[in-house]
DNA sequence: GCTTGACCTAGAGCACACTCTAGCCCCTAG
DNA sequence: CTAGGGGCTAGAGTGTGCTCTAGGTCAAGC
């Protein structure tokens, strides 16, 4: 596969797939004779849990220390689980929040429906 | 109370409180007869509200546009209905897609504290 | 009445995460 | 055998959302 392809497929764009390469999201891609990115199917599954990584909200530079320690080897299993270990309850707390944002939305939004203005009492 | 208080009272820094009323997220303080900014409690159910606005991902450019709406009063409540719909929505999937990551998440650590290297197959 | 600490403005600076440009090369189809 | 589409590099530029600086004012306690 091409840079191209790997760019529809995984819904980053051919700069970022590049600027990933770069900082060390990605390892160094094998090239073909004419110097051209070639990449196989796994950098599809490594990019989608990048992209589950990116989206709970873990910076870059985390991306970049998990993708450094998992080119590294087995050795480096227990600092990726403690780095995973530390995002998922994060998440965990986050999604809560979120959940209760969500009804606090709710609960204003029906307010503006059923009497055309805030409900009376503490504004939220 | 004056702009030291409400920044520690809400978590926001004294810098974003000013930064905020400058871009319209805060409606223009009252004014002390030294020009100091003085605030009454309303400000921090309204700030407790953006933050949650923030926290969930609406841009800044759209919580300055619920602002405005806001600040014009009841007959813009139907275009603030719409607004906030249009995020809760994305909210809701947003939170079932964290939910998702957080298995993601959990097998993956399973993996590494059973097997001590990730499950053999498809790796995530 | 002076020091100290919180406040003021305008505007510059910063971190993050891309995103794009310039100028180039290479492969394939017609 | 050439035109065009995709690829390449290094490095500059961008948008978001603050965050900080410089140079000042003001008020309350000692």
């Amino acid at each position: 596969m091409m840079i191209g392809e790997v760019a529809e497929k995984s819904g980053f764009s051919v700069h970022t797939l590049r600027y990933y390469e770069k900082i060390g999201l990605l390892p160094p891609s094998h090239r073909d004779r004419g110097g051209r990115r070639s990449y196989d199917d796994d950098v599809l599954r490594w990019l989608e849990f990048l992209g589950r990584l990116k989206d709970l909200g873990m910076p870059i530079r985390d991306r970049v220390l998990y993708a450094k320690l998992r080119a590294e080897g087995d050795i480096t299993i227990e600092s990726r689980r403690r780095l995973l270990q530390t995002y998922r309850d994060a998440l965990a707390e986050r999604v809560i929040s979120l959940r209760e944002t969500l009804d606090v939305l709710d609960a204003k939004i029906a307010s503006y429906d059923t009497t055309g203005t805030p409900l009376k009492g503490p504004r939220k």
